[in-house]
DNA sequence: AAATCTAGCTTTGTCGGACAAACCGATAAG
DNA sequence: CTTATCGGTTTGTCCGACAAAGCTAGATTT
């Protein structure tokens, strides 16, 4: 396109930025294992030639990206970034962006059609038996939507993990954030909410040990419905996420 | 559980993250709209009655998280968080996992379906124009891998938006940041591949026209399929993706 | 000798002050 | 009306300092 430049672009990013890229590059490219250390504050502060102000600004970029974390003693060490820590900012950004719960649960829906799935083609004999720990302990609060809301959401999480598929996993995480607390809403709101729920998933973990994708995906498919039907019972679906949880949480104070 | 405590838990929480923390709620909670500025950091000092290395490494907290930027002054400001920015976050998180192109595939095939289905129901004449435009674009350069690449990665973009499918947009983001950039690698190396490509852009488009939800799947299930047969002529599916990118980078320096 | 305690060193979190460069706004000059 | 200039702000960086908490190793006790 154009003749080539006489001089390079020049790099005007800060110091503490370029503080944070050159230990990001180290570890994004494995000269830096997880878990191994970093180095202390004054370490770094040697190597790059800068004030310790700097490094830290640095630091701070990258803990809340979560490529380096504090360990016990509060020494610094790389990490893999978790996926829930991700996933809590997207959701923040979902409400943010005054997403609706029709969005929201058009995409549940598709994602975790798609996580059982994969978790009637690849769930190991563990991962049955976490769901079939999770599905007793519903069975148990069944009346008490607080506990069954909190069980629903980590039924639904084990099974992507039983999907193995870390990138579903991924996926799912920040709708799924946004969509299962107003599960305790639907719950409470719906007589016999909570023993369809827990048929639900029954039915569910059936198919997965059955290995019986047509059943999975069937009751599936009721389960999220009938999500939709107790949610619409109390809140419009095409209302921004925020409004309807700034209410719910506003009539909950009263 | 236990008898009420005699005393609340202490906050033993740094102060930078309470800066952090406070400035977020206003923003979360709607006090601070998206553009609306901050204040100087002197200002911040003043209201925290913090030094201002805390409130810097506050600051830092919020920028990384994609709460707040500085505008072309430099002033702080809250903003929407871009997917984009936090895509990137993730996508390097699913390459520090080792992730698959399996995995990716199979969730990229999910939420491209799930992306052709809302567009087919949703788009509008806008959309569509954009799609026709870059289809356009594609056609001229059918030639070019890296060009071509570009606009199929735009292509795919376009279709997530024109199901204006928020959660879903996001959703595929960072599958898609790590799923297309292969698309160079396959079509400079399959022959007939660039065309094949834009064929099927072709077919999906015009089924988004016709309202054909059918079609629109099945080729997107083809398209799909294409990349996942190109990919398999050069590489494992169950080669973990950085592993692949690093011998392709390698490869290509030679 | 093994376990425990203690004193000193290190490291982090925070503070105060400082300064150059970039930026802003307003005024002066063309 | 545009351009140049100048002072006040603001950011990015640096320096030095200190309390609290953690770690280490030698001293003490059992």
């Amino acid at each position: 396109m154009a003749a080539t430049p006489l001089f390079r672009r020049i790099d005007v990013a800060p110091a503490y930025q370029k503080v944070a890229d050159a230990i990001e590059r180290e570890i994004i490219n494995g000269r830096i294992k997880p878990g191994e250390p970093i180095g202390t504050e004054q370490q770094l502060v040697a190597q790059f030639g800068v004030n310790r102000s700097t490094v830290r600004e640095g630091i701070r970029v990258l803990e809340e990206g979560g490529l380096i974390r504090r360990d016990s003693s509060r020494r610094l060490q790389a990490c893999l970034p978790r996926y829930n820590k991700l996933a809590t900012r997207l959701s923040r950004a979902l409400i943010l962006h005054e997403v609706t719960f029709r969005e929201l649960f058009e995409t549940s829906m598709t994602l975790e059609v798609a996580s059982v799935e994969g978790a009637v083609e690849r769930a190991t004999e563990e991962n049955i038996a976490e769901l079939a720990g999770n599905l007793a302990r519903s069975a148990d609060v069944v009346g008490n939507p607080a506990d069954l809301a909190e069980l629903d959401a980590e039924f639904h999480v084990l099974m992507a993990k039983a999907s193995q598929n870390r990138v579903l996993q991924l996926a799912r995480e920040p709708a799924a954030q946004l969509f299962f607390p107003t599960t305790e809403m639907i719950v409470g709101g719906v007589p016999e909410g909570g023993a369809r729920l827990v048929e639900a998933h029954r039915h569910i973990l059936d198919a997965i040990r059955r290995r019986d994708k047509e059943a999975g995906v069937l009751w599936t498919r009721r389960h999220l419905q009938d999500w939709r039907r107790g949610f619409e019972k109390i809140a419009s679906l095409d209302r921004s996420v925020e409004h309807t949880y700034m209410e719910h949480a506003y009539a909950a104070r009263q």
